[in-house]
DNA sequence: CTGACACTAGACAGATCTGTCTGTTAACGT
DNA sequence: ACGTTAACAGACAGATCTGTCTAGTGTCAG
């Protein structure tokens, strides 16, 4: 049963297949023949085009960060004001944890499985990165007067409310950690005068 | 290889055996054959004692809680003073994470593997109710305007240093999420004056 | 037309995992 | 002394998973 229209390159399918069920499920857990099914591509097309099944999860892990990054960025150039801005990256969390399919942090979840792994443990570390720099410079940008240190504790917030939101489904966790997150940078700012 | 004092029960020797290699390497890695041959075993007492592999699973869970629970319930009375009673509970965790094999929160890391499995949703459920409960019961007598709010906002912040642990080995998160607990509850105080 | 290329279908090997079953040994209570 | 109980060792069945391999199909450029 294909996932998708046939117009799609067999790697287009694979990757569109291993994002639903890899998320869903877990990449240890879904074997390489649910994704090859679900794709509707022949097992040597996978090997083909990702080596083995690592390759598979590198890619997809990838693309949970491309895409996680893209949605983010626009909804941060929503706003001009340098406060509404930091606070968007809590609003983008709440429009996630708000979908029926949420499921917390593909990074940390697939990092929960097995691992000594390296593939994981990478793109997790890059995403991670992205992320605490993202926040930095949105705190400085917003005048905050240690940027890299409000920074560390809105991620313990954003950490906080993905886990919240994956174990008590709901935006909730993610509005309560916007709430904070103003409160710390307004606190931040007016340090600083 | 035995791992522990052959005077102890199978039983006792076989969840000593999977908690070691459950938390360190994941519930659905580790296979049945590694934790019978760490315990130093036959798989048929395994079968015996926890009838399967979920029983097994199930009963290292309940022995994660029960373990946490006096962790924390330990440090929790070494003071009197109800601030620092509440703020006990972000010590354990900072104690916790300070601790070479620390890998999380182990009913996240167990529930991110497989499931829509029951055994893991329960217990992690269960575990995760008596911290909300616990942090509820510690800020009202901390005197707090709203003990539920702030209790959601520590378990955020509880949530949030577990993750920052895990991510970068180490205690900072843990400490950095007791300032703001601190922090919160200060403010919640003032605030009812 | 032809050859390169991407893809499909599915058998297969080899490993691993859960769970069962047989048969043996040792301790202990009555 | 004897039966129960807990434990042992390890073979085995059956499922599942990764990865390889063979062989065939369709498409498109030159």
């Amino acid at each position: 049963m294909s996932v998708s229209s046939p117009r799609l390159s067999a790697r287009e399918r694979l990757l569109a297949a291993a994002d639903e069920l890899f998320y869903a499920e877990g990449v240890h857990t879904v074997g390489i023949d649910r994704v090859i099914e679900r794709a509707g591509v022949a097992k040597a097309s996978l090997y083909s085009c990702f080596g083995n099944k690592d390759g598979l999860v590198r890619a997809y892990l990838q693309g949970q960060h491309e895409r996680r990054r893209d949605r983010i960025l626009r909804r941060i150039e929503q706003h001009t004001d340098p406060r509404d801005r930091l606070l968007a990256v809590f609003d983008s969390l709440a429009d996630s944890a708000a979908k029926p399919g949420f499921r917390g942090c593909a990074f940390y979840n697939a990092g929960a499985e097995s691992d000594p792994n390296g593939v994981v443990r990478e793109e997790s570390a890059a995403n991670r990165a992205w992320t605490r720099t993202l926040l930095t410079d949105l705190a400085r940008a917003a005048g905050a007067a240690d940027p890299a240190a409000l920074s560390a504790q809105l991620v313990i917030l954003y950490d906080g409310a993905t886990v919240g939101a994956r174990q008590d489904p709901g935006p909730a966790a993610a509005l309560a950690a916007r709430a904070l997150a103003a409160a710390l940078l307004d606190a931040s700012i007016t340090t600083t005068r």
